[in-house]
DNA sequence: TGTACATCAGTGAACGCGCGTTCACTGATGTAC
DNA sequence: TGTACATCAGTGAACGCGCGTTCACTGATGTAC
């Protein structure tokens, strides 16, 4: 081997580094492959060496992103601990945060993505359902009250299904109106009072 | 001319309801004009005499579904009252229903095409907002408590962001448990009894 | 240590296919006289 | 009423472009001796 036995996976995650954005941007059919291969500097004819098909790299960003944990290193600045006891309402701030809203290419790919795995075969799906249930299982811990499985269930469709939204409109008014109301039923929902979650900001 | 004045409009309804039936379902760059034709018993070349492109027709299929009568003629079979005092509880019903779940062909295009919708251009954009407001206003109307309108919101976000999920996963248990989750969690948001709700079906 | 060979990530030209769009044409009916 | 012409929705072949994929090749480094 001419290479070190790293620089093969090195360039395997950036194509999927540049993949992810791109797709987030676009949507899986609005990129070529030849336009991922440019963001990670290299030339069409090598993606081959590292994927068996444009489609093979699209489960791949897809599971990638999805098994990874969820929320390190995605939104840059936003530090989430998941045991803390407050993980819920952390949570939620986050997910609902105009940072979120505006950051496309690092976004939550449930929330840039979902009509696209609805359309894509089953592997894409799963690592969807694995996703959006690591979300739910984490709100379920934090929620307090009766019936926290239907509640986390609930809070995680409202992070998502907002998002989602707001992402579709252009009106800015409505998005920063949307995902502001969904707070706040989230965090209510969750039995986490609006003032002390608030003082933590 | 030769044909009736109506048979060329006609023809152009003919082709939307084939390109929302076929966009619902594949997605805008996976379905091909050829296919939008043959699904309205046509050919190819006819497609410029309606529309002047394939995304013009995109907005048209969005402005046609979005700004008509959101719920009328949509689900066969579930017949809605806007105006009834319990129209709120009626639409989330309806909106989270195994039918809607099951009927993508039909379904809401908030649903189907929020992805697409968020990198098309403006007047997709625009459409959708419509068409969500008019959601929102609805429910708005309906809902008992202080915060309507903030409530209103998220009970729509609850809806449409369900169903979306629902819609990427492939495990139907997941699937019904969402949708029964967020319909118990809406109904409450707007303050209808669970218990009378109920009674009317 | 030095030389010859093997390896393989990456290159870039080429292939083939599908799709959006164009265009010359058809043929059934409406209209003018 | 009958005939000649005009209209225009729809047809289907053709064009051109972009993209996914293939393939012969490169060249830098690792390894064998």
């Amino acid at each position: 081997m001419r290479y070190p036995s790293t620089h093969s996976d090195h360039t395997r995650r950036r194509i999927i580094r540049s993949a992810r954005k791109l797709f987030n941007r676009f949507g899986f059919d609005r990129v070529s492959v030849e336009q991922i291969m440019a963001d990670a500097s290299l030339t069409r004819g090598g993606f081959y060496r590292h994927f068996k098909s444009k489609s093979d790299l699209y489960a791949e960003v897809l599971t990638c992103f999805f098994t990874d944990p969820l929320w390190v290193d995605t939104w840059e600045g936003v530090s989430l601990d998941l045991n803390a006891s407050d993980a819920g309402p952390q949570i939620i701030r986050a997910y609902l945060s105009r940072q979120h809203a505006e950051n496309i290419d690092n976004a939550c790919p449930m929330v840039a993505l979902p009509s696209d795995v609805a359309r894509a075969d089953e592997s894409a799906k799963r690592a969807f359902e694995r996703a959006f249930t690591a979300m739910v299982d984490v709100l379920q811990r934090s929620v307090r009250g009766n019936d926290a499985r239907r509640t986390a269930l609930a809070i995680a469709a409202l992070c998502v299904g907002g998002m989602v939204i707001a992402r579709a409109s252009n009106a800015r008014l409505l998005s920063d109106e949307l995902r502001d109301a969904a707070t706040g039923v989230a965090l209510k929902l969750g039995g986490w009072n609006g003032a002390v979650a608030r003082k933590r900001r």
